[in-house]
DNA sequence: AGTATATATGACTACTCAGTCATATTGCTG
DNA sequence: CAGCAATATGACTGAGTAGTCATATATACT
């Protein structure tokens, strides 16, 4: 976690400091993103990152913290009402979540990345992801099976594991018209996901109704 | 592509430096991935990788073609026959598809790497799997959807996009009970990737359920 | 055996990096 | 203003890297 130099900095400053530093872990993964290369960006010197921080891996996980509070704050607080459709919720959960991404791409490209480390400090983080998603949706998904709105020939764990695979897949595919160039609106500042909200509640519409009741034709 | 030199070089001790080198580049992504340590692990000097390759780009991109091509080679010579229903045909690749990455374990960790490489070097290869997807799938889809097997509701481009994203996943989790230790395992040249045929049916089996006709209850 | 060609070698260059630390600068307080 | 504590600095260390190249060794051919 941050020292309290960090805590104490200009607003400003220190606001700048994670934008530059966010940027900098969406344009490499953990190893090949630079210390050296955010001061240079920055104009301060290498050894106040180590005022601010005790080393690479602890600003790397307040990173991870931050962002992860930021999205979850955002997608909370829209609990799933009893009676609701449970993919009606979902894909209003699921419009907001784009809708956050397409505001703070550097917050989305840095979770990409984690999501894909290789390094050993990412490695829990990851886990504890999955094992959050299993422990909310897993008991949830069991209950549907057992209420007859989910199919009882497939595998919670699977399902589960296939629901948030195609939740994620959707982000990326927001992206596709970007893929060539994400780096280049990384560096700038600018968006990778589309903010248009007709083309995001139309894809969701179309990925809940794959969900709900899969390719073949009815 | 590699040069001459590695061409007659002896079958043993060419199959080591591929061996070798996989396994580097399944335990790193191609920036971390180091010649150095390669050499060292064969015993080689240095300078006999720039005798078989121009560079480190150059060895990356042959590893690539050749584990493509391997690849390819096992899951092609099983077309589609007319009147076949898809999804019993995809039950089929995919099986056969699984068993490969489970015997070759070391194929299978370098295409998941090169799957999410930030890098350069690898931007062309993802985005060229990509095309090569939606060429194949995409007319085969539209036709599909003409001829009434498929649902028209939903855009082909995200169905091909839905469609290989689940195949992705299914190998991933196919390997859920190792995530924690795949990196020992590739060291050691053990297998991380279920072979167990019985279960790769079942999940095979229950993945295309899913995508026949959803997670709902019928 | 002798010569030419192909292959192997590892010290070396030039580079980048995370992290350190003595020193300089700034801001605050009495 | 003096003095002290908090903060900023950047040269430096030690380690690791891709790639080079003169030299040594092995192989093939006459």
């Amino acid at each position: 976690m941050p020292k309290e130099t960090f805590h104490n900095l200009d607003a400003v400053k220190r606001e700048r400091f994670i934008q530059e530093a966010l940027k900098e872990f969406c344009l490499h993964d953990y190893q090949q993103a630079s210390l050296s290369q955010i001061v240079k960006r920055l104009s301060i010197a290498k050894g106040s990152v180590y005022q601010y921080f005790e080393n690479k891996a602890d600003l790397y996980l307040y990173l991870y913290q931050l962002v992860q509070q930021k999205k979850a704050e955002y997608v909370q607080g829209r609990p799933m009402r009893p009676d609701e459709d449970f993919f009606d919720w979902i894909e209003e959960l699921w419009v907001e979540g784009l809708r956050f991404d397409a505001e703070n791409p550097l917050f989305t490209g840095f979770l990409f990345n984690v999501m894909y480390e290789k390094d050993e400090v990412a490695k829990h983080l990851m886990e504890e992801n999955q094992a959050r998603a299993k422990a909310y949706f897993g008991p949830l998904f069991r209950q549907f099976q057992e209420s007859g709105l989910l199919r009882k020939d497939v595998d919670v764990d699977f399902m589960v594991h296939f629901f948030t695979q195609s939740a994620e897949g959707l982000a990326r595919y927001t992206m596709r018209f970007h893929e060539h160039d994400i780096r280049e609106r990384v560096k700038e500042g600018r968006p990778f996901i589309s903010s248009n909200r007709e083309e995001i509640m139309g894809l969701v519409k179309q990925l809940t109704r794959l969900l709900r009741t899969g390719m073949m034709d009815s």
